[in-house]
Parts: C-alpha cells; sequence; structure tokens
DNA sequence: GCGTACAGCAACCAATTGGTTGCATATCCG
DNA sequence: CGGATATGCAACCAATTGGTTGCTGTACGC
C-alpha cells in the first residue's frame, strides 16, 4: 500500500464492523443488548414484525463481526454485547476525523500564508 | 418504539452511513479524500484493480450517505470529504459505548452491593 | 411422561450489490 | 479541426443479503 494511504490499512480492518453496523435492525439490536443485559433469540425478536430466524441470522452476522458474543443456558441461547471491535471502529472514525481536521489546518495555513 | 430503546431512534439515521462505510473499497476512497483535498475519478481509479465505473458506483453510495460531494470542474468531476455525517455517526458510537459503560458500571454496583 | 417453549438446520425466494462491457458525450489542447 | 481525455448511461451478470417456510431436536415444568 502506497505511503499517502497509510492509515488505510488499519482502517479497512474496521470494514465488517461497519458493514454489520449498516443495517437498522442490527443495529436495534445492538441498542438493545449494551442496553440490558444478555437477551434470548425470543426475547429480541418479540415486538418485532420479523422472523425469529432472521434474527438468528442477523445475531449470527454480528457475532461474525465480533460484535456480540453468544452464551447457552439452557435451552436458551443468551446473547450480549461485546465492547471490543465497536471501540476499534469508533477509534477508526476519529483517526479519520482527525485527518480531516489537519487536512484543514493545512488548508487554512497556506490560505493565511 | 418503547421507552427502553430510546437511544435506538437516533442510532436508526445512522445505518445509512456505516453501511457506505461498510466496504473496504469505499474505505479506501475516505480515506484518499480526507487526507488529500477534492480529487478525480480517474485519479481515485487510479492504482486499483477496478474499473472507472465501479470506483463511479462507489462514490455515489457515499454521495447518497452524505459522506462526499461532487464538484465539476471542466471535463474533471472532482469528489471531496464531507465530515457531517461521519461526525453523526461518530456521535452514535460513543452513546453506545457509553450506554454500555454504565450498564456496566450497575451490574458491578449490584455486585457490590 | 408429555406438552410447550426455545432453538437449529436447510431449502428456497426476491431484491440488492459489486462488478463488468459497450457506446455516447463533452472538454481540453496541439 | 481532430484526437485524446474524462465522464455518463444502460444493460447485463454472478454473488450476497434479508427474509421466509417447514421440519427437527432439546430442555423445562406440570
Amino acid at each position: 500500500m502506497s505511503p499517502r494511504t497509510s492509515a488505510a490499512g488499519s482502517l479497512q480492518k474496521s470494514a465488517p464492523v461497519f458493514s454489520a453496523l449498516g443495517d437498522e435492525t442490527r443495529l436495534r439490536l445492538i441498542a438493545l443488548l449494551c442496553a440490558g443485559g444478555a437477551l434470548s433469540i425470543a426475547q429480541l425478536t418479540a415486538g418485532t414484525d420479523i422472523t425469529r430466524q432472521a434474527v438468528t441470522k442477523h445475531l449470527q452476522v454480528l457475532a461474525d463481526a465480533g460484535l456480540v458474543r453468544d452464551l447457552w443456558q439452557g435451552r436458551e441461547r443468551l446473547w450480549e454485547f461485546e465492547a471490543g471491535r465497536l471501540d476499534e471502529a469508533r477509534r477508526s472514525l476519529d483517526t479519520i476525523a482527525q485527518q480531516w481536521d489537519r487536512a484543514l489546518a493545512r488548508l487554512k495555513a497556506r490560505l493565511e500564508d
């Protein structure tokens, strides 16, 4: 990768996380899980207009992205939020924003030159 | 929307932004545009293994999400980064993280009770 | 032990996505 | 003017996605 895209390397790792977050249903699941504790699939499905299987698939996508973790308890499969990858993604956005700010500062400096 | 998902409302608005960011090619474009100034489609295509049209489509996706803006200059169509929506998304992730931290704190308090 | 609630698996479907190719259009420059 | 450059538009394609239905398995509680 060329030098001028040095920041891109670490950025690209976050693509799967952003992709997982890029769906209203999944964002809702994330909001539920990070607010409450661990919830079952049935609980997460209640009140929605989609099927339990659809919710299961969404949870799987979130799990693949490392955003949630599942744990079995009896016949229930509980899902809980996992903060690690989301923090990474958050830092990625921070990096972009900082880079943008620096670019603006450089532009301003050149104009005032 | 139920009270316990109050944070979800503002979150959902960010879904299109996250969706747009959920692709390595588009993340690369964002990195390029927010580092440098305005770049043409030809410039953004150079060095990649995809077609100019593919890049155009990706830029359109980013534009629909409000992450980039285009401006014509002669026969060139220049694209530049636009920080607004990305900042919103950044705050969304911050909100989730804060909510999670509070949940952890409540859990900890209950355990130490 | 038996019904009920929680879940998995697989097949299937329509719509979207990421990408291509071919051709037309407009602008710059010698 | 005429060629090279920068782009748009449309059709087309395969793969992925978001969702469903039908059936099976398993743990809980009366």
